[in-house]
DNA sequence: ATATGTGAAATCTTTCACAGCG
DNA sequence: CGCTGTGAAAGATTTCACATAT
């Protein structure tokens, strides 16, 4: 939110904190402390308060922190109380099964539109939508006024499809392709690669 | 391979060198430099050069890297220059799209038994693999020798799928379901959940 | 008694800058 | 000359450890 400077690395942890603690939630869990949280995750509690500490006072000293107080300030610094319409551009195996999954709509991201330039996905349905030309997308997802969108199109398309995303105005990309896209500064793109993920772990297989 | 005590900052890394150096070899590309290398994947030169560094040397001074020696090295440095055999838990529509997902098989990762614990899905054919009951995994896996696991169930059994997986002899798990793992020292796990990327992205959207 | 928030210290990571070699 | 490989310096991140508040 107000946040002057915070690390990078300190934000894309954020997210893992807050999914911990809806767990929490869930599970009827009012009260936690750093050092369960960190448990639970994996890191040390030192760190998690220094991270918090990023961003204000949410706990309290000798009782340790409020599961929903803390899921609440969550919630407003990732900018995730809120809901962000995207914009899927893909419709093929990989486009059909994201956008069915249900996964999305329990955490505020609703995939309002698809997009394909293949004429046989054209005019399909999936769910209740149904995939629209790419020619068009432009226009379309400019006047929409969505800031979010994913690629699920082949690699040899993915850079030529996140030109057009940001000619569209869309600040943040889920890139599903395997390859590295390039986007002007203040564009954020995340990218979701099996094989390297894949790969990060074979290295240490003996 | 033959790796002292290299970071895991430094490992998480390689897998994108590889990439990028591999769509060069396709593209022709014969000869690169750290400086061209970085340029194309957002990192600085000396970046580059320090991790290869710690595995070898591999450039020529003045000259710069062949592109297919380092690729070859990468390939061996990430044990990546065989296939591996890989169990897919899961078959709904994730595992579906998974299945079906023509990448793995051109990087030597080829998806080799499918499991489930829905009788509705026992027996489905996906692609030339027929889903098994998940009540014979552990067996099946542990006979087979298979290394790798992926998890594409819902969020609430991937914490027993894991488990299982262990049992079985997995080491090194790709994890789909939006829940932290626990899994023994020696276990690796990789998380991929779209959610948390988005969550990455839209705390710096205004 | 307990657990936070935080300066200071320790550790880790990146960048610098240049010797050295083709 | 051009570009690698690498110690040393700079910078970033994590951990320590404790004063402080409940």
């Amino acid at each position: 939110m107000i946040a002057k400077d915070i690390p990078d690395i300190v934000v894309s942890r954020l997210p893992r904190y807050l999914q911990t603690l809806e767990h929490m939630q869930k599970d009827g869990i009012r009260t936690t402390s750093s050092q369960e949280l960190g448990d639970l995750i994996g890191i040390s509690a030192a760190q998690i308060r220094k991270d918090l500490s990023q961003f204000g006072e949410f706990g309290k000293q000798g009782k340790g922190y409020s599961v929903d107080f803390l899921v609440d300030q969550l919630r407003q610094i990732l900018n995730v109380n809120r809901s962000w319409d995207i914009v899927l551009v893909g419709a093929g195996n990989l486009g059909h099964a994201i956008a069915n999954y249900q996964g999305f709509g329990n955490h505020g991201f609703s995939i309002v539109m698809i997009f394909d330039s293949d004429p046989a996905l054209i005019g399909q349905k999936i769910g209740n939508l149904t995939v629209q030309d790419a020619a068009q997308m432009v226009d379309l997802v400019r006047a929409s006024g969505i800031k979010v969108g994913m690629i699920t199109v082949p690699a040899q398309a993915a850079q030529a499809v996140a030109d057009e995303l940001v000619k569209a105005g869309i600040q943040a990309i889920l890139n599903y392709a395997p390859i590295n896209l390039t986007v002007p500064e203040g564009v954020h793109v995340q990218h979701v690669d099996p094989i390297i993920y894949l790969q990060r772990m074979t290295y240490y297989l003996a």
